[in-house]
DNA sequence: GCATTATAATTGACGAGTCAACGATTGATT
DNA sequence: AATCAATCGTTGACTCGTCAATTATAATGC
């Protein structure tokens, strides 16, 4: 019993909803944008990056992480210059205050999850992980 | 072996980043925005609708649905009166110029879906679907 | 019957991403 | 060395969604 494209376009619109539910739960809850979080968490993670390599690790417009940035930078959370031996690059770093509110949100997201993950068995995370995975890529060899 | 936070949040991530990839292929394929799509779809369905049932429907917010239909109606593929029995609601249906629409999309539509989840087997498709869809259901839970 | 409350739709202001155009810097070719 | 191409970042214009305020209509209570 084949599926039927009804229902494969019913993922799509799940997958929407999903993403509008949980970004803004997130927000509400640790205050700061999740994407904006990320990439505080790429920036603790790796040290310091250059504009290109986090819009690589995050996956999204180079417009966008400028003014994510810009933001982040208001807010002294990252600071940012031009490195010294490409001199068209920017450098990001993540800031103790940005440490601290990282920090922060850390408390806020573990219940977040327990929220959202805590009806799924072991096994079940563990499917979902692997085949949203597998999504994606199909989704992104798309682009074209 | 538990699931860890990171790897909770990959999954969050992954879905934000299939949402775009998919809804803006199947807007370069089909010519229409998915979710434009889904409304004349849905008035096909059902005939017509008011307003706040499609808000229903598309689980979007009510300030998103008059804009689309806005939209719609200026291309002529949907028509909205005001209910007589009930001068509040907006009537809407889909006419014929809309209904040729989505006779057009189904093909580029037909196509997509087979790009897109043409490596999965039936039983993946399922496990896909039943987990995404609980997934939906504790995010929505999120609301309050 | 009139005031209050509830429901539908619309509008404006916002946030997050996209794309396309632009500027500045670097690298390559000749 | 001078030009031409490639790379990185910024900006403006756009789409799609959210929320909050507003307007218009209907329903309810006294």
């Amino acid at each position: 019993m084949q599926m039927s494209l009804q229902e494969m376009k019913q993922i799509f619109l799940m997958i929407k909803n999903i993403d509008r539910h949980v970004t803004q739960y997130f927000e509400k809850r640790t205050g700061i944008s999740l994407t904006r979080y990320e990439i505080l968490y790429k920036l603790l993670e790796k040290g310091q990056l250059s504009q290109m390599k986090l819009r690589h690790e995050l996956k999204i417009d180079q417009a966008a992480v400028t003014r994510h940035l810009k933001i982040l930078e208001e807010e002294t959370y990252v600071i940012r210059h031009r490195n010294e031996q490409n001199n068209r690059e920017v450098i990001v770093q993540i800031t103790e205050a940005g440490k601290d509110i990282l920090d922060n949100c850390d408390l806020d997201k573990n219940r977040f999850m327990d929220e959202m993950f805590g009806s799924f068995t072991e096994q079940e995370l563990k499917q979902l992980q692997i085949l949203v995975k597998k999504f994606e890529s199909e989704a992104e060899k798309l682009k074209s």
